[in-house]
DNA sequence: CTGAAAGCGCTTACAG
DNA sequence: CTGAAAGCGCTTACAG
């Protein structure tokens, strides 16, 4: 059923050479051939397969995409983006997960390596996974990470943390908090957060733990912003100090990080720092085909910039009563 | 750098043909050859082309998965479910996405029948997308849907929203709720809704846009239940009916649809009908797979029964004051 | 047990 | 402008 050159050109008399250039516009074919040519193939919906032609040219017209097996919805838009700047290149996308269980990962590492994927998109939370990406490399293909933390060998695009610490700081400062909680998570984001703080006169509580934040706060007045690492983690704290009687749009403002579709929730309203999701993807899979061109080109090192998103939880700095 | 069977015979002075076979474990092959073989293979991490391959077996080994485009993380375990059954059977995913705009989907489309994807799924909201999945039909692919509307040609994979229906009326006539506001989204849950009904002699108040929650539930104090088409929605219900002075604890219950991460957050503990989402996408692969073994048979049609996830917003009726 | 050869669907020099 | 042929990496009868 499926329809191959061979049999386009026998039902025409010509021969398959001549098809296989009509069919991607050669000058070198007669228009009226090239004419009767395309027609058969559109009206038959002929589809060139891949095989044939990846055989020559060494090249699949495939990315393979790697997540961690985390099931959160911001990977469904990097991945969307990184989907859209690929079909725009004529590519597609092939997936799979990673996890550190080499059991569970290297037989999906395999399976795109018989693909023959172009290259390798790895999005990943910070971890890094050479061990992985070295199986690509050796065979000279290109690998990104994105959002994870970059290595020598691999070009790599992740949102600039340091600028999301301080744009989180930064807009406390402006409304006139002057002693803020802060999580301290991830090392670029706290540097982020320090310099705004030192910038803007600001001082600074480090927590690494969520159950610590209430007998904080509560046990220091002066402190009315919050800086969290996640919108989910700014939500459970919201939660927590609304039933212990303070107003989130008084007694302290909050800040999360990632605008989920929980930080726009009514329930919240939560002023928090976005990344460029879609974008991610897309640079990644840009940088990707940008390697494939240019095979002796060093990995690049791209940073977006995220961005504040306002919404009712940051306000001004106000003293409480407790 | 890429190895090739052609390389391995060379190195060891024995046929292409020996190679191949011994790869793949013939008895064929002298235990000592084959020993060779392998070793020289794992030394180098030889994966084999599926380019070769693929061209004899006219299968690429590759399953299609079609998403909407929203971002919904709903998808994000279908997609694994499905992604971890199709690797446990030496399959990839290759992913796309659709949309009724065919500018948008058929490129898509046309990749993956390019890349020869032996067969594809359809991850949808019961839209139908028959003239896309007639592409592969014709080609003697199978199409599976998974969560969509099932159509004669293509077998599918959804969840029994009847049942789901059901479950969330049946809860709360057993908590004594008389009479309830439910949301008429979709006819199969409504079905379920009714059926129910009928069975525990409760009462139904269908309403199809949240804005006639409130006024609904505040004009009839018999009205003590509400069921919601998503846990989005019920948790918007409750954020208004909360500021409207109404305790989800006390004066309502109310029931979610997905047992997304927001049902289970502190700040709503919503009870809810979960579907079974990774078991949606590897059942999905499963039939697919089946379809593929017997290229004869009918579609099939399976149904993955939802659960009632039973949180804090489900109480006792109770006379409410106002 | 092993090798030589044909062929899967394509592209690409090379003739004519 | 068109055709015949080689070759990409593999598998699979067929000889020996």
């Amino acid at each position: 059923m499926t329809c191959t050159l061979k049999q386009l050109a026998e039902q025409l008399n010509v021969s398959i050479g001549t098809v296989s250039l009509a069919l991607r516009n050669s000058p070198l074919v007669a228009e009226k051939t090239r004419k009767r040519i395309i027609e058969l193939a559109e009206s038959q919906d002929y589809v060139q397969s891949s095989f044939g032609r990846a055989l020559q040219s060494r090249c699949s017209k495939l990315i393979g995409v790697l997540l961690p097996t985390l099931t959160s919805s911001f990977f469904n838009e990097l991945l969307q983006g990184a989907g859209e700047g690929a079909v725009s290149s004529g590519y597609g996308l092939m997936l799979g997960w990673i996890t550190e269980d080499k059991e569970y990962t290297n037989p999906q590492i395999t399976l795109m390596l018989e693909k023959e994927i172009d290259a390798l998109i790895i999005a990943s939370h910070g971890k890094n996974f050479d061990f992985y990406a070295n199986r690509f490399i050796r065979r000279n293909k290109p690998v990104v990470y994105c959002n994870g933390s970059p290595s020598e060998n691999c070009s790599s695009v992740c949102t600039d943390d340091v600028l999301g610490g301080k744009l989180a700081v930064q807009a406390l400062a402006e409304y006139g908090h002057k002693k803020i909680l802060c999580a301290q998570y991830y090392s670029s984001r706290w540097a982020g957060n320090q310099a705004a703080a030192s910038q803007y006169g600001v001082q600074l509580v480090p927590f690494t733990d969520y159950n610590a934040v209430l007998p904080l706060f509560a046990g220091d007045r002066d402190i009315t912003g919050i800086v969290c690492h996640s919108d989910e983690g700014a939500s459970l704290v919201m939660h927590t100090l609304r039933h212990h009687g303070y107003s989130d749009t008084g007694d302290f403002s909050i800040i999360g990080y990632n605008d989920l579709s929980i930080a726009s929730h009514p329930e919240f309203q939560l002023t928090t720092v976005a990344q460029q999701r879609k974008n991610l993807g897309s640079t990644a899979v840009e940088i990707a085909l940008e390697q494939l061109k240019n095979p002796g080109n060093h990995p690049t090192h791209r940073l977006l910039d995220p961005f504040l998103v306002k919404r009712q939880t940051l306000n001004p700095a106000r003293r409480r009563k407790k």
